[in-house]
DNA sequence: GGAAGCTATGAATGATGGTTCACTTCTTTC
DNA sequence: GAAAGAAGTGAACCATCATTCATAGCTTCC
């Protein structure tokens, strides 16, 4: 046994890793998944096109962290906004303003996330993504058909219509180049979602 | 001048051409742009793949042109919906309807139009599609709006959360095997639809 | 019927881009 | 410091298709 990894070698490989990850996170956000080759990734990263194969065993594997980890952040924030304390209501309402912003805040990503074009790996788990976001409104939508601040319906839907609407405002430039218009477009974006679930008017 | 084109030369081609389109189309309902090769579009037309260049000038243009034609027929069918007789909230209504409607019916050719992994030539043509719905969604709605039968909003942002809503809703099963669940999930769209543009309860 | 011009063919071509691998460089261990 | 083993390299490899082109097969016209 002449070789064993030290802990700080370990570090070192997890640090390149990760390193890997945030250079392939950032070219996607900024050329999409369709133009983020392996070489263009790798030498974002600083390292050569082989060696991304020490730590992913294929492209698809690696965008499929890419994905996962960009994803996941984006779920954990929003689940985090719509169980702090609140109405349903006033939930519902943070949530699409808190999602639409985090999106008009970083549109390459939310593109990438939402709608660009990419492998079916990662179009799966695209699937997976949208069925948890789905899954965080709609929950929120039936406590509020419970405690009576919304009428009944199918919240599925709504939550699907919710996750849908933010998605196509932001992947047609719509609008927000500038703070005003940005504002301006989350106040109507909330606004319309508040009548989608049925909310009484303000 | 040994040679001219006879009509019924002309009509020969012009029919090969529909013909391909129509094999083109139905390759893409069936496996998508991304499976839809060159060669499997020519094998489902029953010419070779270099014929295929007899009729377009590249790939891309054949793609184009499928997109065009299904497209373009969904418009229509929309726009003519939204303006037969009534008022803007039973047109709106059964314009959703429709658009759903017909998007269940034939699910692969919706998901090929509104979200399928494309060709960046078939990805602006889809844009410039998106667009055009929501026009004819938020037309509607602003004559709502001026006959107050909606309250004041973004009729831009409403038209585009219907077109969103209803794509999300199509793109994963969210539901509708047979016939029974099918009529619900419309009902539900509609219901949800209206209360999204503000529509009284009815 | 046959010359001229057009369409159809499908194997060859070429470009792209993921993946491999023989080799170099760096780490560990003694 | 030297042997052993791991990580890093990048040029070569390979698969996938869109596209081309020399050739064959039809149509037209006289």
């Amino acid at each position: 046994m002449a070789y064993r990894k030290t802990p700080a070698e370990i570090s070192r490989l997890e640090a390149a890793r990760e390193h890997l990850i945030a250079a392939a996170t950032s070219v996607v956000t900024e050329v999409g998944w369709s133009q983020a080759s392996v070489t263009a990734v790798a030498d974002s990263a600083g390292i050569a096109a082989g060696s991304v194969y020490q730590h992913f065993s294929s492209k698809a594997a690696l965008a499929v962290e890419v994905f996962r980890r960009a994803a996941g952040r984006e779920v954990e924030v929003l689940g985090e906004v719509l169980h702090e304390p609140g109405t349903p209501v006033e939930r519902l309402a943070r949530g699409v303003e808190v999602f639409a912003r985090r999106a008009l805040e970083n549109r390459g990503l939310a593109y990438a996330l939402l709608a660009a074009p990419a492998d079916p790996a990662v179009g799966a788990e695209r699937l997976e993504f949208r069925r948890r976001y789905r899954a965080l409104f709609a929950e929120v939508v039936h406590e509020g058909i419970e405690e009576g601040l919304l009428p009944a319906q199918n919240g599925e839907i709504t939550a699907a219509a919710l996750t849908g609407a933010v998605g196509e405002v932001l992947v047609d430039p719509l609008g927000a180049r500038d703070e005003e218009t940005t504002g301006a477009l989350l106040t109507e974006l909330v606004a319309m979602a508040l009548r989608c679930a049925g909310a009484p008017r303000s």
